[in-house]
DNA sequence: TGCCAGGCCCTCTTTAGGGCCTT
C-alpha cells in the first residue's frame, strides 16, 4: 500500500488514499455515500474468459472523493495488443502485479456495504460479481448506473461515454482515460454533476441510493412523474 | 475458417433491427 499516490500510474502500485487531491467538490452535496468503481479488463465479457487487469474504487461523501483504492491484477492471462494499446496496462506490468484473488478480497472489504456506481453499470457489475465468485464471495449491494442516468438527466449530450459527458459538463479530467482510477474519478464526479442537476431541476433536497437506481429503471417519458411522486412521498413522510 | 457480450433505447417497433456503451 502507498499512500498519496498520483492517480497516473504506469506500474503495479497498490494505493489507497483520502480525501481527493484532484481539488473537485460539488458546492451541495445531495448524494448519499457511494462507492464509483471501474474495472479494465481483458475484454467485454467474462462469460467468455475476459479477466479483469485493474480496479478502482473511489468513496464519495459530502461532494468529494474522500478515500480511493487501485491496483492492478494478476489473473493469469493474456492482454490482446488491442487491449494494450487502449489502456496502457501491458502484459509486463501484470506479470509483476498481485493476484487477482487478492485484490479482490481488498477492494471488497475496502467497499463493504456501501451502495455501488458505475458507468454502464452493466458491464463492471458483470466483472465485479464473476472475479467475486471465483473467491466464493457474494455482492450485497445494488449497482446505480451513470450511463442510464446521463441518458435520462443530459438528453442533449452529442454522447453518452464517460469521457464525451465530463467534457460536455465542463468537469475535471482526472488523468488517462481507461486507467481505473481516472475513469472512477471522472464517473464520479459526473455522478456528483447528475446529482445536482436532479437537485437544481427538480428540487431533490436528498438523493439516496434506491432513488438513482429507480430512477434508471423509469422510462424518459415518466421521469418527471417518477420525481413528482417521490417528491410528494417525502412530504407526507 | 469464421466468429466471438449483453443490456438499454430509439424507431422506418412491439412476431424487430440496429446503434450506443463498456474493455
Amino acid at each position: 500500500m502507498h499512500l498519496g499516490k498520483s492517480a497516473e500510474l504506469s506500474t503495479n502500485e497498490t494505493i489507497r488514499t483520502a480525501p481527493s487531491h484532484f481539488g473537485f467538490r460539488q458546492e451541495v452535496s445531495v448524494l448519499e455515500v457511494v462507492a464509483v468503481i471501474d474495472f479494465e479488463t481483458t475484454g467485454l465479457s467474462p462469460a467468455q474468459g475476459d479477466r479483469a487487469t485493474e480496479i478502482a474504487a473511489v468513496i464519495l461523501a459530502d461532494g468529494q472523493v474522500v478515500d480511493r483504492y487501485q491496483s492492478l491484477m494478476n489473473a493469469g492471462v493474456r492482454i490482446p495488443a488491442f487491449i494494450e494499446g487502449l489502456t496502457g496496462i501491458s502484459n509486463q506490468m501484470i506479470r509483476s502485479a498481485p493476484p487477482a484473488a487478492e485484490v479482490m478480497r481488498e477492494v471488497f472489504e475496502f467497499v463493504g456495504k456501501t451502495p455501488l456506481i458505475a458507468h454502464n453499470a452493466s458491464f463492471d457489475s458483470k466483472f465485479w460479481d464473476a472475479e467475486l465468485a471465483r473467491i466464493e464471495l457474494c455482492r450485497p449491494q445494488e449497482f446505480a448506473c451513470s450511463l442510464l442516468l446521463s441518458r435520462r438527466l443530459l438528453p442533449q449530450a452529442p454522447s453518452h461515454k464517460l469521457g464525451a459527458l465530463v467534457e460536455f459538463a465542463g468537469l475535471p479530467a482526472a488523468g488517462r482515460a481507461h486507467r481505473a482510477l481516472a475513469d472512477a474519478e471522472m464517473a464520479a464526479n459526473l455522478m456528483l454533476h447528475l446529482a445536482d442537476e436532479l437537485r437544481r431541476r427538480y428540487q431533490v433536497e436528498e438523493i439516496s441510493h434506491n432513488l438513482l437506481c429507480k430512477l434508471q429503471r423509469t422510462p424518459k417519458a415518466k421521469l418527471e412523474a417518477c420525481l413528482a411522486q417521490h417528491l410528494a412521498t417525502c412530504q407526507d413522510s
